[in-house]
DNA sequence: AAAGTTATACAGATCAGTCTATATAATCAA
DNA sequence: TTGATTATATAGACTGATCTGTATAACTTT
């Protein structure tokens, strides 16, 4: 039986029976909020009850799925976040016509991003990671695994738009560190300021 | 009476008595405990037990000298560890015989730090500023200062060398986003190459 | 003695994580 | 198709440890 037939069928049986499929149904409710509020206020300050509330989850059901409890479910969190940002990634790398049209557009996302949040919000991966690498053997790879992936797929872009192979690795580390730090001066100027002069002399150095 | 002849005042009043001002025996060892514990493991992740501990003081004494409890002893030591780095800014750019040379030394310098605590340090700021800005009063302002000086440390040494007045102020936020960023791939990585790399790259930028 | 500082015991809240009970879904038997 | 059995998932009370902060007594230094 093929996957897609098996599906099919269980959401038939939904339909049939009132009372529906719960599978999963918490699970990804506490992989969200444990992101929001990670993101928001740091690892270690959130607790498990917070991200229990939020998720409308009960305390078993976590550690039902995440039987390792909170270091499972801040590496669960981080690699959606992560997923995330690299789809972003991908995405912009794909419409930019040049490396600066990238930096400038991605300037433009974070800055709408952080200004709708008030400046609360960061990137949801270094608040974690600066709270647990390298000492969570859970969460450390993960966030391994995330930068890596940036990392590439800034590199692709510019490969994509014939920039200097010597150079590639350097200036896409630059790239990201960049935004990484322009996020966290964004939150504490209140201002988008920082991620846009960010930009501005990316682009200058780009456009050689 | 001035604030300099206060404290020159205060100054020769510790000379003259044989036992020292107790003030600040335990109030110093505080503080220093703090920064140390804040940057290695983050604000939340450390308890007031460890950080007493550490420093060898006793629980009456935090309260007697840090009245509003945690907050204000992660504000005195975010205050400690800015005033440092400002001070190290200012000392390599009085050296450097250029920008590029600036920003190279500073990696050089950062480099060591990371490789000698086993990339288990990171930027002392970055750490407290993720979890507690904006919702801590006591913070958010040193915080603030913190990015302030350091801002300005840089474009001064950007201006005595003639860059850019119209870029001075983009210049400098992207040179201490990039090493904000940098720090933590850094630590993430186990390794000082993203550091050095977001050097070489802003050295590129900067002798144009 | 009075003020300044140290020292510790204590309090209430919250922490991550465990436990047992129950309900639903899937699998197998007849 | 039914009924019995096993796995999956929900649910929340409970535990011991640890959290920040307070209270108060005892020491020191003026």
């Amino acid at each position: 039986m093929s996957e897609t037939t098996e599906t099919a069928a269980k959401a038939a049986d939904d339909k049939r029976k009132k009372v529906p499929q719960n599978r999963s149904k918490h699970e990804a409710a506490l992989i969200h909020a444990a992101a929001v509020l990670f993101r928001k206020q740091g690892y270690a300050a959130t607790g498990t009850a917070e991200i229990l509330k939020r998720s409308g989850a009960p305390r078993g059901s976590l550690y039902y799925y995440f039987p390792e409890g909170k270091e499972a479910i801040g590496a669960a969190a981080l690699e959606a976040a992560s997923k995330v940002a690299t789809r972003t990634f991908r995405e912009l790398a794909g419409s930019a016509e040049s490396p600066a049209g990238f930096v400038q557009a991605y300037a433009s996302l974070l800055a709408g991003w952080m200004e709708k949040s008030d400046y609360t919000d960061g990137c949801p991966v270094a608040t974690t990671v600066l709270e647990t690498v390298p000492h969570s053997d859970l969460i450390t790879p993960v966030a391994k695994a995330s930068f890596n992936h940036w990392q590439r797929a800034v590199s692709d872009m510019l490969l994509s738009h014939d920039w200097p192979r010597a150079r590639v690795r350097a200036t896409a580390t630059l790239i990201l560190s960049a935004f990484e730090g322009a996020l966290i001066t964004a939150r504490v100027e209140k201002s988008s300021r920082p991620i846009l002069d960010t930009a501005d002399e990316l682009s200058v150095l780009l456009k050689r």
